[in-house]
DNA sequence: GAACAATTGTTGTCGTCAACAACATTATTT
DNA sequence: AAATAATGTTGTTGACGACAACAATTGTTC
């Protein structure tokens, strides 16, 4: 019964007198996860959960999010797609991609320049300033994945990217 | 210049007329996700969706999400914990734990016990059917993995799950 | 060629989720 | 006793996935 000086209800330890005031409530891995540790899909979530912060933490100060990227990168690697294609290729609902570009478009990062072979559909194309954007963007890409590579470490990197090819 | 049937707005070839109507459009990989494949955002967020269908496809009889799965298995594996608790060892928000246990609590599966050392938090349990179910629920959460183990190799899986421990 | 079916972009709704902010109640600290 | 912090709760916001409906256009079929 080592109960010393933990909080039988909330499992955190009371912060003593010369300690710092409730930075850190330090005994939360005394918690069990039971067979959550097993499950793949509980650790991919947490994982995502992060790697998502720090992508919007690293592509603040251009106001891209990790969807608006994965977007223009497509664009920007095939010029002149639909929309349908760009959302399949990407696993996006079309109904969402409209907002996308509505935002994009605003922009000026991308622009919708009406087909001529497909009256119904648009081909998607980067403006100039679109293009020079998307280089800044994915330097700072690039720097968030230095930042992958450091939490998880290069060679795990490497692997988890193999391990995950089927789903790109 | 190799455009052969190849629908240069869309990507995606004509269907011919002896071929099944519209089912799949098969040339979708031909389009290039250039410096995205290399990022483990987009990798991950693939396999978090897929991964999340194929739990939710799994237990939809029993109909319990993900993040219910991990509540019931933390409170089952640490009874008595507060709401605080629960959420900082899972990362969620205690805002919103309280919704999720407000429905596992109408379905009595979990109960909110005052608690007696803190007059503030709630002490949480698994009722005696809560914790039939949870039985229930692991087992069918353990199929699910093994859909995983399918999909992504069982060494892979493995191996997956030591890159993320850290996480956990 | 006309009728029918399918595709594309669009609009809308619904439910889930993370991130905040504010508040009342209760504990802890000084 | 007063100030500060923690807990549970309520509410709002915005991103997101899933779905359904619609007009315009294209393709298929008789």
């Amino acid at each position: 019964m080592s109960s010393h000086s933990v909080h039988p209800a909330t499992g955190t330890r009371k912060r003593r007198p010369g300690k710092s005031p409730s930075r850190h409530t330090e005994a939360d891995e005394a918690i069990s996860l039971d067979t959550l540790a097993g499950h793949a899909g509980y650790a991919v979530r947490r994982f995502q959960l992060w790697i998502f912060q720090d992508f919007i933490r690293t592509l603040a100060a251009v106001d891209i999010k990790p969807t608006q990227f994965s977007v223009m990168t497509v664009i920007g690697a095939n010029p002149g797609l639909s929309q349908m294609a760009v959302a399949k290729r990407l696993g996006i609902e079309r109904a969402r991609l409209v907002h996308l570009l509505d935002s994009l478009e605003r922009r000026k990062l991308v622009k919708r320049v009406q087909s001529a072979v497909d009256r119904r559909s648009h081909a998607l194309h980067l403006t100039a300033s679109g293009e020079a954007s998307l280089r800044k963007f994915k330097q700072l890409a690039a720097e968030h994945e230095r930042h992958v590579a450091d939490k998880i470490g290069k060679a795990n990197r490497e692997q988890l990217l193999r391990i995950l090819s089927c789903f790109a």
